[in-house]
DNA sequence: CCATTAACGCGAACAGGATCGCGTATTCAA
DNA sequence: TTGAATACGCGATCCTGTTCGCGTTAATGG
């Protein structure tokens, strides 16, 4: 009585053992869908992929994706995830500490745009999703984007600690406009209305503006 | 036969005066759909105005609204419009041509920062129909988000003349940063993270790293 | 007058995401 | 062996944005 937390879906009971067979049965139910669904979701797209029609290619009734999910959208941000970490592990591989750091900016960027230009639906809903306050999904991706946003941040921390960039500058705050150039540079382009390449050199000249400023120095 | 354009809504007949008894009835009821919808998502939120709800309290069924607008969204964003129009005109009036760059661009973004304070909603809507490509409230929105930047870049095409900035600066680039910039903080806000004045800062922060840049000047 | 043509309005129906209540399977404790 | 607890699965159902087909109203032209 009285303890109903989440709405349902993701079981936490500390005392089952991650053997326990309800719960091997519910993982495999899990890797089903969302199996299913990355394949549905590329072949039709997001908005175009049935829950019904992922159910049914997961070999189950469509309610039961509840159990697993809270919503249609964190089908997706599971990928996003998995995304996020494999951008971060190829950016650290073949990372030179020592690089100017608006170059290290720059290859990190470079490889986020790599993987995000491949599946521009998982971008947009990314940003849909967080348009929707309430909803667990639009505090995962908040949470998603602030680790970027702390890998920008760290990066560019060093580089003001080696006297690269001003003393001065509030690098959380810096972190976060870069950010805010990516995420708006790929609307755009996830509308359609330009292609990969465009969008990559937006977020290059966008960097490259930051970095550089406007203000005529004096 | 054959000119199914739009799906429908808007009419758009040149042979009918604007005088016309139906055309007449059509722009009441049209208002009267606006009025109840600004007054529902007031009272409710966007999300939990339902559209059958704003035709009941417009004094009509809820498939008419289809006759004026294309979608729930479209009837944000008609006030989107009417809001930019305000912000830029507060903007106008009391700008003064020959101040520094910087402090235009704030002036403008505090104008339209505090129109966008009132509304939350507004702001969140309005991303989130550009993350629904295809729709045509989409594009309206990516055309309302064009004209800021335009203004935005107007400013700063000015005070590249009058040599405050780099000759060199991508005035249109620039214009899209700030943007971006305004975009992404508000998200933070929209979501109930932080308060309508932290937002603020956070924009104003923004735009100072970008005019003063990142890189220690050499 | 009457036929034609639009713009309007409406109730019914559809589609798809999400919820509910109930039944089943598995585990553990007594 | 039995009973409680818990994770799962399912069909029915709800909710809401949107579409459809039909009837109504107002102007136009002969």
């Amino acid at each position: 009585m009285a303890h109903s937390e989440s709405t349902q879906a993701a079981p936490n009971n500390p005392r089952l053992s991650p053997e326990d067979g309800r719960l091997r049965r519910g993982r495999r139910s899990r890797a089903l869908i969302l199996k299913a669904a990355r394949e549905l979701f590329e072949e039709r797209g997001f908005d175009e992929a049935t829950l019904r029609a992922i159910a049914e290619r997961a070999g189950m009734g469509a309610s039961s994706i509840y159990r697993h999910f809270q919503s249609k959208e964190e089908l997706l941000i599971a990928d996003l995830d998995e995304l996020q970490e494999e951008a971060w592990r190829r950016f650290r591989e073949g990372d030179d500490r020592k690089a100017p750091t608006r170059k290290r900016v720059t290859r990190f960027l470079d490889a986020q745009h790599q993987l995000l230009a491949e599946d521009s639906d998982l971008t947009l809903i990314a940003l849909r999703a967080t348009t929707r306050p309430g909803v667990r999904v639009a505090q995962q991706v908040l949470a998603l984007n602030d680790r970027t946003i702390g890998l920008l941040m760290e990066i560019m921390q060093m580089g003001r600690m080696q006297s690269q960039l001003k003393r001065n500058v509030d690098v959380l705050e810096a972190a976060r406009v870069v950010f805010n150039i990516t995420q708006g540079a790929r609307i755009p382009w996830a509308n359609g209305l330009t292609d990969a390449e465009t969008c990559r050199q937006a977020i290059q000249k966008g960097v490259d503006l930051l970095f550089g400023g406007l203000d005529k120095s004096g």
